[in-house]
DNA sequence: TTAAATTATGCTCATTTTGAGTATAAATAG
DNA sequence: CTATTTATACTCAAAATGAGCATAATTTAA
């Protein structure tokens, strides 16, 4: 049972870019032919990449070429059965986060990130597809899976709980669980409780695993480093920042007071130009390099614009 | 160059486990007659293992024997050169933290974890070897090194920096870079800033940059976590719990704001009970379990006892 | 040409949270 | 008994937060 070779085991490095273009949180895919998109991944081979990281950076440049701003490891996953590679193998998968502002390319090449996840895009008002289809189905699984009821209840903020936008990976986890999201079906899990249509664009391997772990940390990184501004061109407006932080929150924010938290925290400087749009032109801003002499960078505590709110 | 085989990877599951007993944070170590101490590891066997988790409850079970109460992975560490095994094999190791409230046993296994890292430890006062050791070795390691000065800057609290109890792990690494700790002459890393004594316990492995992850991770997770309590027996006092957490955080912490904090957190029931002791009988409490009809537990919101103190 | 709409920005205000004490209570130690 | 110790209660100013109203500087529509 315990043959040398079950010790050995293959690791693959798997990146989910995102950046924010036209207003949206988008992360770069790999698309070939029909076959369902992945993220851009390959081995980790010691032999030649002295750390992961290279390795990592190896192929997001020879399958994407996106050049990478803040790069940050994630989660490794080695769930056997939720990793199928056909041939057999044990694989394991590290998952990686990398924030970009790079610019459009072939504009396919980038997937709406909630597109993924719609039960996580909270801006407009609470998804619909939570009461009409994702809670009615949670129940019929827990009649079965009674154990995962607090775990429901925290995720999806019921009973009282409050949801917490961060939960993006117990959230999909659980959705994984009673076989809603089509990965489950996939991976030939049984479902308690099936829809006509799973939930959400599907990723290969366990790809949206990984994104949803991405989403999770970096809704919670930005509240206390400032990567925000890794995704951000050079310069930009108050409410070109505001706007990305919306996308990665999936909540709006209210403006006054956002605008009131970045400049007392002194991460941005304001070049005095403006530019011009539809209402009162905008000043633009640029962040401030962190160039010694300057206070240690903590985060943004963002504020979702009203926690009862209706809106429309 | 790149045989099948150069993708085949051995993967170490190695786990800290803490606790706090007679109000010191310990970790439990392996010792193995006049060995450097290691921590519970063993091999990720994916045949046996149908997740990491399982395999590292394994080993802790087979190695220690220890009850744990929180478990969650910290971080994947692939350097080459920075995991020596001996047998030339490449291993990666994977990082847990593990919490316990478990009592003595055997009083040596466990360590105390400010002896493996001296200069974390800010609770009487800032440690003197900052100033007098490290500080002047990691300036002259800048020297030849100087494009790691904003990492110094921000890791050690320098030139108007604050001094950010979670960069464990970011200090620990500087520390390894410049040749200050034993780890990097075991290495074979040439040191531009040696000293007579290097800094703090050694362990085997990679096993004390594990461990200084598991201190930074805890830090940060004591805040927006209920996490605290896992490492609290099932009955305590305030007390008890200010003093847990000022082990953990490094800190000492202003008691009435503590106990305002908990009070009005609701993690926390009072008995009834008391216990008495040297002064004022002091209130027996207990943690909140959840059991549905509470509110979503959001973490202790910690706060030093004074920003800029002198203290003796 | 002017009013309406739109977006950006400035400012106020009540409430909550925080940091730092002072005061009092209930024990034990001398 | 009195001092000391520890626990707990309460106060108070400062800072941060959440919500909204007001004004400025544009474009769009009438």
């Amino acid at each position: 049972m315990s043959n040398p070779s079950s010790f050995e085991i293959l690791i693959d490095l798997a990146t989910a870019i995102l950046r924010v273009e036209n207003g949206r949180l988008e992360c770069r895919l790999v698309q070939q032919g029909d076959a369902v998109a992945r993220l851009p991944f390959g081995p980790f081979m010691p032999e030649s990449h002295r750390t992961m990281e290279i390795g990592l950076r190896q192929w997001v440049r020879e399958q994407v070429g996106v050049e990478l701003a803040h790069v940050e490891q994630l989660y490794t996953f080695a769930d056997q059965g939720r990793n199928m590679r056909g041939d057999g193998a044990h694989t394991v998968s590290v998952g990686y986060l990398a924030l970009t502002s790079a610019k459009s390319e072939a504009a396919d090449d980038w997937g709406k990130l909630y597109d993924f996840f719609p039960w996580e895009d909270w801006r407009r008002a609470r998804p619909a597809m939570l009461d009409e289809t994702i809670i009615p189905a949670l129940d019929k699984w827990l009649q079965k899976a009674d154990h995962a009821t607090e775990r429901v209840r925290l995720a999806f903020g019921r009973d009282g709980a409050q949801w917490d936008e961060e939960f993006v990976l117990e959230r999909y986890e659980l959705l994984y669980e009673a076989g809603l999201v089509g990965e489950a079906l996939r991976d030939g899990r049984e479902s308690a409780a099936a829809l006509a249509n799973p939930l959400g664009t599907m990723l290969q391997f366990d790809h949206r695993r990984i994104l949803a772990t991405a989403l999770g940390r970096l809704r919670a990184k930005l509240k206390y480093r400032p990567v925000l501004f890794d995704l951000m061109a050079e310069e930009f407006t108050l409410r070109q920042l505001q706007d990305t932080t919306e996308q990665v929150m999936g909540v709006e924010l209210h403006t006054q007071n956002f605008r009131r938290l970045v400049e007392k925290s002194d991460f941005v400087i304001p070049t005095g130009r403006t530019v011009k749009a539809r209402g009162r032109p905008a000043e633009i801003f640029r962040f401030r390099h962190n160039d010694r002499a300057e206070r240690p960078l903590s985060g943004l505590r963002v504020s979702s614009r009203s926690s009862g709110r209706q809106k429309r």
